[in-house]
DNA sequence: GCTATTTCGTCATGCCGATTTACAAATTAG
DNA sequence: CTAATTTGTAAATCGGCATGACGAAATAGC
């Protein structure tokens, strides 16, 4: 469990478990509870025939998740066919609880999720992080923890482990903030400074995101592009069901693809990149506007009010948006591109010039762009689903405890 | 076997099998070949070590492997050691053969491949096969492939399927061309065109390309940009050791990225594609010389011998090639890119400029690119190879025949 | 209402595959 | 020449799923 949860090849239930009877034994108790937990309350009848196996062979795997207080027998379904009614099965309400923390600009936010991808407590505290060091920020962080996983516990939950959203590149060993730039974050090991009692997870904000999406979404394919936006621009890339993390842990560093090769310099070195139209600073530099502590807000309270000079910003960095973003679907073919995070708050400006100008750069027919319902909690949600669904993969590693 | 051989996600042996005791029997028997592939030839105790089974089983495994003809027992290893020394297995000579097949513009080619991955038997044609219809072309490569694998057959092995590879876009079932423009084929099954008896897979040359690097590349990683040029451009994306083949086949499309959005009108409705810069056509007009039959020998020639007004074209291809590997390089974090296929022919042209260009554009150490080893020969040895995988990762389906 | 039918959950049994244990064979170390 | 080490195999055991049979609980038909 201290190793990452999502890999970029996480795919099926608990791929990586080896080849023996034990191994099978713990794939089979994973395909029961994603069997349960994608279709709702199921008899062991009905999951038998969804997963291929005996009802024998899901009786004793079933009893065995009830013993692990995983699952839960709801009583007999209402029969309305012929032959003897099933007993309903639910995850449990009361078994493991994902913890998802959130670092963000000017806000830390923590929630516990259940097995059933209920959130059953959450925290939140306002407050500029940015510029402050990482002690005192994750000391409140980690009071909030412990206020959440309080709560929990008084519901009957027990924390299998956190998760933390942070804005910035994250090292592939899921602990080191690399690099934070609006946290002014750099090569900070989190560790240390989180509650030692949980099994900790680190990664980007966007992931989080991304993932929230494919877990959350409704109807969201298994390969598409999220994109994100804070100050930097972010994207990440999920194929076949699975975060796709580059080989140092940095892919999606949509903000510093090309969209002018002779533009203005940028601080990466490059000169024209996706950042320098449409992140957060050109984007009020080109309407004329000051930072502002919540420039988001700000932005889509004038876009909203009909300011002209705010509306072409926004539609030019959609434009830069769509050239960037046909890159991105050529090299990748996804189904779709969702925009997420504190971007989808200024969708409605921004996509028509993307659509029009993605739609303009295809042949055929253009890859579909939609925004998420999820929007800024995203991050915080797809932590804490990051945590259950460990646990979904992989009942063993938890079971012992409860 | 008529399934496509390498899904987005193939990664280690067979792992579509169900979770059984026979699929795990099947996905054993897969490791152990595996194994043996990997590190010559090995002894069963070696074996059992490597991949976490007990000597006992390993046997077992290894008497249904033997069995089937697909390993052989080469006796007693040379003592250094102390203790009985083991007896050495490794892949058979005599079993079953991958054979590969290629389209090319002006020439086909098949090549048998062994278990062991040595190439046992090859039949080569030139001719231009430009504009000619399906029929006829697939007619000559059929008789070509009569001709290779009577040959192999008559060296003791068998053919196990054969792949295709064509230069141009092939649909999700691996039958289907759906547009090669170099050949001027559109929505061609290639099904009824081949011989029937062989397990038939289809793929675009620029994928077999880079599965052959992946496979018999030296050093290569496991994520890696596998860049090839006919005359469009094409890029083959590797991640964790398995194609990324995008919803609809059409992933690395690096051809049509853009690298100037304002840039001349491009066929694909696009403005300033990366063909436009770096194609052949378009390198061909900047250097001032007329399309010809071997434009790339062409470029090559005059390049070499100090042709200035070619030099600067393939500079600027270099250039342009780095500005669209740029955006490609940040969206996926490879480990290197390759360059390979025709283009590694032009590589001491294009490699400055295009290294510069990138090395510019990144913030830290560049990603590093490399050249193909295989060049040319890429397509056809991966076509062949993907067989001989498809039987490594999942012997079962072949035992019955031998 | 009564019986036949259908479906569910469970048990006893059997099979398959890997592990464990034991042992003979083949080598080196002393 | 003996002790130690390693290999390969055979016999017994164990874990895990499949098979087949059975009681339980519902509906369907009379």
């Amino acid at each position: 469990m201290t190793a990452p949860l999502h890999e970029a090849r996480p795919a099926g239930p608990g791929r990586a478990l080896p080849d023996t009877q034990q191994g099978m034994r713990r794939r089979n108790l994973a395909r029961v509870l994603h069997a349960v937990r994608a279709e709702g309350p199921l008899s062991r009848a009905a999951v038998a025939s969804r997963i291929g196996l005996t009802r024998a062979a899901v009786s004793t795997l079933v009893d065995e998740l009830i013993r692990s207080g995983l699952l839960e027998e709801l009583g007999p379904e209402r029969p309305g066919r012929v032959g003897r009614p099933g007993s309903a099965l639910a995850l449990s309400g009361r078994g493991p609880a994902g913890i998802g923390a959130e670092v963000g600009v000017d806000h830390l936010a923590v929630c516990a999720v259940d097995l059933r991808g209920a959130t059953r407590s959450r925290a939140i505290r306002q407050g500029a992080n940015r510029g402050r060091s990482p002690e005192p920020v994750l000391a409140e962080l980690t009071e909030l923890i412990h206020r959440v996983v309080t709560e929990a516990e008084g519901e009957g939950l027990w924390p299998a482990g956190l998760a933390v959203a942070v804005p910035g590149l994250v090292a592939r060993d899921a602990r080191t903030v690399v690099r934070a730039p609006n946290l002014d974050w750099h090569d900070t090991d989190l560790g240390g400074l989180l509650p030692a009692d949980l099994p900790l997870t680190v990664d980007n904000e966007a992931n989080f995101g991304a993932l929230a999406e494919l877990w959350l979404g409704e109807g969201t394919p298994r390969d598409f592009l999220h994109v994100s936006a804070e100050i930097g621009i972010g994207a990440a890339v999920v194929v076949d069901g699975g975060l796709l993390r580059g080989t140092r842990g940095f892919a999606g560093e949509l903000g510093h693809v090309p969209v002018q090769p002779d533009g203005p310099e940028c601080a990466c070195g490059g000169r024209g990149c996706l950042e320098q139209y449409a992140g957060e600073e050109a984007v009020l530099r080109a309407a004329g506007l000051e930072p502002d502590e919540d420039r988001v807000g700000l932005l889509a309270g004038r876009a909203a009010e009909g300011d002209e000079d705010v509306r072409r910003a926004l539609r030019d960095a959609g434009t830069a948006l769509g050239v960037a973003l046909t890159g991105a679907v050529n090299l990748l073919d996804p189904e779709s591109v969702v925009l997420g995070g504190e971007l989808s708050g200024l969708a409605p400006w921004l996509l028509p010039s993307l659509r029009e100008e993605l739609a303009r750069r295809t042949a055929g027919p253009a890859c579909p762009v939609s925004v998420s319902r999820l929007g800024p909690q995203g991050p915080l949600l797809g932590a804490a689903h990051s945590v259950v669904r460990a646990v979904l993969d992989d009942p063993a590693t938890v079971a012992e405890r409860a």
